[in-house]
RNA sequence: GCGGAUGUGGUGGAAUUGGUAGACACGCCAGACUUAGGAUCUGGUGCCGUGAGGUGUGUGGGUUCGAGUCCCUCCAUCCGCACCA
């Protein structure tokens, strides 16, 4: 029998669905271990080959924990709410779940075919009803809780609402908005809606009005995470600030538990950094500073409260509040301008303008609060609004952009550092003594900084204070395709649903898009409501539900039931007054709600009456090992740590951080092939494009076409050299234009292939080498030269109505290759359905593996894959006989045995360390050795299968049953490692003379070293090399080497 | 600018953590079998040199009997953050 990997994949993928060996127990006496990869969002695109690098590791893992006698746990579901289901659905009115549905069983389709273990009877999808039922769920705890800064931790709002009753918000230490203080008698006196109002300001999941990242083009907000560099992740499209009406997330309240709680992760370094960086701690001191002649007082925020000294002015943002109120008349004009020029600037703009110095003075002074001397307050750009306090002391000795700004506009500079060189630029170190500076001179920094605030504390004129970049999150996407936010609205106070009435279900909308009045696209939902009593309802749907009916005994049924329903609906309805329908919010969930708990999810996906039950919790408890991209860095990592640790706040989890161990695996980046593209701005273009490249042509377009033009990159290399083009060069863009790489060989391209699959360059000429290339014919250069042409329409006839281009199938029209992001758009995914239809699930598997060291980023090229192919061959031929299974019974050899356990160890460390392509090598190193050796015994074959069963299953498993069987393999043990079989009688010992080794010595192992140094200068070899010189060292390493040192 | 990571043959990459640099694989070269081969098998393959030998892990220096590995300097590439007070 010859290996047939398809024929494998079939039989045991088949097996594997039905018999469910990778089920995962819920109660075991086994050792639990939980191995999650990151949520999928099922694009339409499908997988490419770098999706399921992590997606492999994470299987190699969990089948090995298997064999290790663990209970593993490894599911797989997907984040199916998103944008782009909602965009196709805007395009084409097909519903985003329909979409949605497609995409989920073509990545089914290609998950199943590489064989993972995953677990699938435990799959969740967040778009699904019975999912986002928990997802509301853990929303209403969010809303009804309040994080109580004494206690470090989220509380129930019941608590807090009993306080304010009984004491108002006096002794209240929260994380909340500023509130202004409330006695028990005012609290009491309040109505509903006002206290309602009070608690928002508490509440972890809040509505407030703030200034959010609106992306127009998307017709939503987006969280921070979700922007970059003023523009969405998703789409690019460009994002501004605007003031609105927000669900958001205090999230800010775990700041100093998500910065603490990294430490105890085994994270990678790079990921821990991102997440710090975002979460952005700076310690320093809060002040204020009195403006003279008024009540106002400006707050800055520093991390230098010890350069208090060396303020010479302020700087406000021009967005600060107090700039209106303090600016002085003669002032007045000066500072709108500015403020007017700011806001017309995009932050964008500012961000990229960071050189240019800009401000404004206001006029007014403020007073020095420690000698009482006047400081003039100005407003710069270069202050945020949205960090600390939107104001700066400004030290112009001590900060390089106080500097500029002090320099620009010939403010004084006072030095408070000792030996501090002003005249380039600040002095921004933290070492040195104080000068100039009062009650601080002498002292070194850091103890001024101390002082300081010690001194500005007893003086009431500040505080120390620790500062945070992280903002709270935005909660709301004014969306269809999410999960609808559980809260009505009754006289436009917010109010939670009742837990009994989960889920809010999507209610079905005509148009995916937002109403006439600019609401979100629930709001197209009509007749759509809460009923405080019923629940969820659809007025529209309830009439409608009476056409579509059922028939016969169902019909009967339904019957009876609705109406003895109805019956006790109206006589209820005798007792209560009449039901009101509230308004729902319209806003949905982010992306980021499912995915910020689904791993509790998958612990006891269909539980109806809980999350999952304490016991399933109890048992799995956290991640061991999470897998995925590092893009997530600041965006679902952040945030599922943050639910986390608010669910264990509430008692909910036994733990506080969503995964102990995770893995980035690498970019699988894209090969892409390249040419270069004409600008075929004018029609003298034409001609000059010609004469650069030495060819005596024009090209025309016409007045009513315009052809696109790629030019082959041999011909661009042959002109311009490999260097590519000057970027100054106006004919041929710098950015070259993609080919789609199926149409490529080795650089060269497959014109009517191209062509013919691809009708966006049907209309494009191609410049190479031999000349013009156009719908499969070829305009020569001879040709050209020979009619003298001046210029090359495609559509030109001569007199007899014959085209200059003859048909001609040769043209050598190349480009270059690239790494870059594999992407659709870029025509150069690698699809991984060809390479398994190719080789076969296991040496995809095993050649990803084989690529190199998960972590890092690397092209994906198949050059290599013969390799791992021929290595499967070779393996299964070691059962074969010819076309016959042959293993004997006989017993295994030394070397056998050595290369067995060797095996053995290598690939339990290698596990251990996720370094699974030097296992791969190690798999290749035994094979090559027992094809050596002959060996076809069952006592080296048998282990040797179940080591390598975890990396390639398919082929382990049908050997395994042909060894006899009858279970699968992924329910055999690990074969113990034992270290006697590598132990060696001899070593050959590397002779070194001064660190050189220059020759070998086989000597025994159980010599000491000073034994072997007297060989070793005994030795013949070792004597001549001396040329009667005495060594004057010998340095031995048993069983390492010899270095003789002359 | 700040922070993090990485630099090893023609290529992907290994190196027991200070002990024979280049394992394993691709590619390439030679040979065998073949009508043929982009199939299979065998051998070779860091570079220079016919050879002995020399040389070699981005650069330059240092520690050491011994450095790809540790320390310092510079260079390059990638990633993240970026007026954060």
């Amino acid at each position: 029998m010859q290996y047939d990997p398809k024929e494998l994949d079939r039989k045991w993928q088949a097996e594997w669905a039905k018999k469910k060996p990778f089920a995962a127990k819920d109660n075991s006496e086994r050792p639990k271990y939980y191995v999650l990869d990151m949520f999928p969002y099922p694009s339409g695109a499908g997988l490419h080959v770098g999706h399921p690098l992590g997606y492999i590791a994470s299987d190699i893992v969990s089948r090995y924990k298997r064999l290790k006698g663990f209970n593993v746990l490894h599911p797989m579901g997907y984040d199916s709410f998103g944008l782009p289901a909602e965009q196709y659905a805007i395009q084409t009115g097909q519903h985003p779940a329909k979409t949605t549905e497609e995409n989920i069983a073509t990545y089914r389709r290609q998950m199943d075919s590489i064989g993972f273990s995953f677990d699938w009877d435990r799959e969740v999808r967040t778009s699904d009803p019975s999912y986002y039922k928990w997802t509301q769920w853990i929303f209403l705890k969010l809303y009804d809780a309040w994080y109580c800064k004494n206690a470090d931790a989220a509380r129930p709002i019941e608590r807090l609402v009993k306080e304010f009753e009984q004491h108002g918000n006096r002794d209240v230490n929260a994380h909340c908005d500023e509130t202004p203080l409330f006695t028990a008698h005012e609290w009491n006196s309040w109505d509903g809606a006002k206290q309602q109002t009070v608690l928002l300001n508490y509440r972890i999941a809040y509505l407030s009005e703030a200034y959010v990242n609106w992306c127009p083009a998307l017709g939503t907000v987006l969280a921070n995470d979700e922007v970059k560099d003023g523009f969405s992740e998703r789409g690019g499209h460009p994002v501004e600030r605007k003031l609105m009406m927000q669900w958001s997330m205090r999230i800010t309240a775990y700041a100093q538990r998500l910065l603490d709680g990294l430490d105890g992760l085994e994270w990678s370094e790079s990921l821990k950094e991102q997440q710090r960086n975002w979460i952005g701690r700076s310690e320093g001191a809060l002040l204020g500073f009195k403006v003279q002649g008024s009540r106002f007082k400006v707050d800055v925020f520093t991390t230098r409260p010890d350069t208090i000294f060396g303020v010479s002015f302020m700087v406000l943002a021009p967005e600060h509040e107090l700039v209106s109120q303090i600016t002085t008349a003669t002032q007045k004009a000066e500072v709108e301008a500015y403020i007017a020029k700011a806001k017309a600037r995009s932050d964008r703009d500012r961000m990229a303008d960071v050189k240019t110095v800009s401000g404004a003075f206001t006029g007014a002074y403020a007073e020095h609060p420690f000698t009482g001397s006047p400081i003039p307050i100005w407003i710069g750009d270069y202050v945020l609004a949205g960090y600390g306090t939107g104001a700066v002391m400004s030290v112009p000795s001590g900060d390089q952009r106080d500097w500029n700004f002090a320099t620009h506009f010939g403010l004084p500079i006072p030095s408070v550092i000792e030996g501090s060189e002003l005249s380039k630029g600040a002095n921004e170190s933290k070492e040195g003594v104080l000068e100039n500076s009062d009650f601080l001179n002498g002292l070194p920094v850091k103890e001024a900084i101390k002082r300081a605030i010690a001194k500005m504390e007893a003086l009431g004129i500040g505080k120390g204070r620790i500062n945070y970049r992280l903002r709270d999150a935005v909660f709301g996407r004014q969306r269809y395709w999410g999960e609808p936010i559980p809260i009505y609205y009754k006289d436009g106070i917010p109010y939670p649903v009742k837990e009994e009435h989960l889920p809010v279900t999507l209610p079905e909308i005509d148009e995916y898009l937002p109403t006439e009045t600019g609401e979100p696209p629930l709001g197209r939902a009509k007749g759509w409501g809460y009923d405080p009593k019923l629940g969820v309802r659809n007025t529209q749907n309830e009439q409608k539900a009476d056409t579509d009916k059922p028939r016969g005994f169902q019909f009967l049924l339904n019957f009876i039931v609705e109406k003895v329903r109805g019956f006790f609906v109206w006589l209820k309805g005798l007792f209560q007054p009449k039901n009101e329908l509230f308004p729902f919010e319209l806003s949905t969930m982010p992306g980021w709600a499912g995915s910020s708990w689904y791993f509790l999810r998958y612990m006891d996906p269909k539980n109806d009456g809980a999350f999952a039950s304490k016991e399933a919790i109890d048992y799995w408890q956290n991640v061991d090992l999470y897998v995925g991209g590092s893009e997530h860095a600041t965006g679902h990592l952040l945030y599922v740590r943050f639910w986390t640790k608010f669910l264990k706040d509430l008692g909910y989890l036994p733990f506080d951080e969503p995964a102990k161990k995770l893995v980035n695996q690498g970019m699988i980046q894209g090969v892409s092939d390249k040419a270069y593209r004409h600008h075929s701005r004018s029609e003298t273009s034409g001609a000059l494009i010609g004469r650069e490249m030495e060819l005596p042509i024009f090209l025309s377009f016409g007045d009513k076409r315009v052809y696109s033009i790629l030019v082959s990159a041999e011909l661009v290399h042959s002109m311009f050299g490999k260097g590519g083009i000057d970027v100054d060069n106006e004919l041929i863009q710098s950015t070259p234009q993609n080919v789609p790489i199926d149409c490529v060989d080795k650089g060269l391209v497959n014109l009517e292939k191209l062509i013919a699959d691809h009708s966006q360059f049907r209309d494009t000429i191609f410049l190479c080498s031999e000349g013009l290339w156009y719908q499969n014919t070829l305009l020569s250069n001879q040709d050209i030269q020979k009619h003298k042409l001046g210029w090359v329409d495609p559509e030109y006839r001569d007199e007899h109505g014959n085209s200059y281009y003859r048909s001609s199938s040769s043209a050598t029209f190349t480009t270059i290759q690239e790494v870059e992001k594999m992407s659709k758009s870029k025509w150069n995914v690698v699809n991984p359905d060809d390479i398994i239809s190719r080789y076969g699930a296991d040496t995809l598997r095993l050649y990803e593996m084989f690529l190199g060291p998960l972590e890092d980023a690397k092209p994906w090229n198949t050059n290599g894959i013969e390799g791992t192919y021929r290595f499967l061959r070779k393996f299964w031929n070691l059962f074969h006989a010819g076309d016959a299974f042959s293993v004997s019974d006989d017993a295994p050899t030394k070397p056998e045995l050595k290369a067995l356990h060797a095996t053995i160890k290598k690939v339990e460390d290698d596990i251990e360390k996720l370094s699974l392509n030097t296992s791969v090598s190690q798999f290749m190193i035994c094979v090559n050795e027992l094809t050596e050796l002959k060996c076809n015994k069952r006592a080296i074959l048998e282990p040797l299968t179940i080591v390598l069963s975890s990396f390639a299953p398919h082929i382990c498993e049908e050997l395994w049953q042909q060894l006899g069987h009858g279970e699968s393999i992924s329910f055999a043990t690990y074969p113990k490692f034992e270290a006697a079989h590598l132990v060696e009688d001899s070593f050959s010992y590397p002779i070194s003379f001064n660190g050189k080794t220059k020759l070998q010595l086989e000597l025994s192992t159980s010599l000491s070293a000073a034994e072997v140094e007297a060989i070793v200068v005994a030795h013949p070899e070792v004597i001549k090399r001396l040329e009667g010189a005495t060594p004057k060292k010998v340095i031995v390493v048993v069983k390492r080497i010899v270095n003789v040192v002359v």
